[in-house]
RNA sequence: GGCUGGAUAGCUCAGUUGGUAGAGCAGGGGACUGAAAAUCCCCGUGUCAGGGGUUCGACUCCCUUUCCAGCCA
C-alpha cells in the first residue's frame, strides 16, 4: 500500500494539528457542468501530470459526448482512466479502484502530481483510499442474480425481514425499498463480511497520498443554466447519433451503461417513445438532480475545499488551488 | 357590447350539503463501501384575483371590479 510513508511523519498530536506537507496529489470534484474538467486540465498542464478520470460513465469507451469526456482536440494534459471498459461490460468500483491507484502511483513514480477530476463520489474515493473490498467472485455473479429473484418472489417488506433474521445489524441500515442494497446485503453474507461492518469504516476517510481537495460550487439557478445549455449542446453535437451507433451494438442490453443519463433518454426517443424535445428535457432534469446528489456526497467530504466557480476564470481558480498547494495541507491520518 | 366558463403552491389542477386547503409535476434536504449518471428516504402556509355583502364563521353563497378563454352580435 502507498501511502503510509508519507504519513508516517505525522505523529499523532491529540489535539489534531497534525504537520503540514505538500499535498502529492490533488483532486477536483464538484457537481456536473461546473468547469471541473477545465479546471483540472489547466492544474495538470501546470503541474506537469496527468488528469484522472473519477467517473463511472467516462470509463466506457465510445460513451463520448453524453459522458462529457473532453475531446482529444482540446485535451492538454492526458486524461487517464476513461475508456476502460465495453458498454456491454459489467464494471465496478473495485475494478475502478485497481486501474485508478495504478494511474496515480505511475505519476507519482514519474515525479508527476496527478490531478483527480470526477463527479462520481464513490469513485473519487476509491482513487484516494484503500477501500476494502472482499474478494472473490465479483460481476454478474449467480449469487446476485438468485437474490434479485428472491426479492421479486417475495416482495420488498419480507425480503428485507429475511434480512433482519439473518443480519440484523446490516438489516437496520438499509431501508426495505432499497432492494439492490438488501441484495447486497445478501452477496457480502454469502462472502463471510456483512455490509454493517464494511459500513463502519465509511466515515474513516483517510488518503493514500496528502490530497488536496477542491470543490467547485455555483449559484444554483447559474448552475441549472449551465446544465441546459450543456445538453442543448450535447444534442446538437451528434448526441444522438453517438447512441444509434452504441444501439447498433447493443447498449439497450447493457446492465450499467445504458442507465446512464442522456443514453437511456435518447434510446427511448429512438425507440419512439418520445419526441426529441421530451428527451432533452428529461435529460435536463435528470442532469439537475444528479448535480443535486454529487452536491450532497462532496459537502458532506470535510476534506474539500470549495472555490465558487461562478466568481473566477478557471486559471483563477487555478492560482487559488496553487496557492493552497504551496500552503500545504494538514496532513490528518483520517478526518 | 351581450352570454357562459374560468381565476387556489413555481406549473397543471382538486376541494365533498359553508367550519380558513391538498394531489401530481417542478423544486429542496438527506443516505450511500463490488450496478453509484445507479438505488433509496424525507419535505406542501399559499393575500384561495381585488373589493363589498349574507353568516357565529366563506375558497365555498350573493353583488361588483379586473383579467383570461369560448360563444353570440
Amino acid at each position: 500500500m502507498g501511502g503510509t510513508d508519507a504519513r508516517s511523519t505525522c505523529g499523532l498530536s491529540d489535539d489534531g494539528a497534525c504537520d503540514v506537507v505538500a499535498p502529492q496529489v490533488v483532486a477536483v470534484v464538484g457537481p456536473t457542468a461546473s468547469g471541473k474538467s477545465a479546471l483540472a486540465d489547466e492544474l495538470a498542464v501546470r503541474l506537469g501530470g496527468p488528469v484522472v478520470s473519477a467517473d463511472a460513465m467516462q470509463v466506457y469507451r465510445r460513451m463520448d459526448i453524453g459522458t462529457a469526456k473532453t475531446p482529444v482536440a482540446e485535451r492538454r494534459a492526458p486524461l487517464l482512466c476513461i475508456d476502460l471498459a465495453e458498454p456491454s461490460e459489467t464494471y465496478s468500483v473495485a475494478c475502478f479502484m485497481s486501474q485508478a491507484h495504478e494511474a496515480i502511483d505511475t505519476a507519482l513514480g514519474a515525479g508527476r502530481v496527478p490531478v483527480v477530476c470526477g463527479g462520481t463520489g464513490l469513485y473519487v474515493r476509491a482513487a484516494l483510499e484503500d477501500m476494502d473490498f472482499p474478494s472473490g467472485e465479483q460481476l454478474d455473479n449467480p449469487v446476485r442474480a438468485r437474490y434479485e429473484a428472491l426479492a421479486a418472489e417475495l416482495g420488498p417488506d419480507a425480503f428485507h425481514d429475511l434480512l433482519a433474521q439473518r443480519d440484523p445489524a446490516s438489516a437496520v441500515l438499509i431501508h426495505a425499498n432499497n432492494v439492490r442494497r438488501v441484495v447486497r446485503a445478501f452477496e457480502l453474507l454469502e462472502q463471510g463480511t456483512s455490509y454493517a461492518v464494511q459500513h463502519e469504516g465509511l466515515h474513516v476517510r483517510v488518503d493514500r497520498h496528502p490530497t488536496l481537495m477542491v470543490g467547485l460550487e455555483m449559484d444554483r439557478a447559474q448552475l441549472y443554466e449551465r446544465i441546459n445549455v450543456r445538453v442543448e449542446r450535447m444534442v446538437e453535437t451528434g448526441l444522438v447519433d453517438e447512441v444509434r451507433g452504441l444501439v447498433a451494438e447493443g447498449l439497450a442490453d447493457s446492465l450499467t451503461s445504458r442507465q446512464a443519463i442522456g443514453y437511456r433518454e435518447i434510446i427511448a426517443y429512438l425507440a419512439g417513445e418520445c419526441s426529441l424535445a421530451q428527451a432533452v428535457d428529461d435529460i435536463q432534469r435528470a442532469s439537475r438532480r444528479y448535480a443535486k446528489r454529487q452536491l450532497t456526497w462532496f459537502r458532506g467530504d470535510p476534506r474539500v475545499r470549495w472555490i465558487d466557480a461562478s466568481g473566477y476564470t478557471c486559471e483563477q481558480m487555478a492560482d487559488i488551488v496553487e496557492q493552497w498547494m504551496a500552503v500545504g495541507i494538514s496532513n490528518h491520518a483520517g478526518v
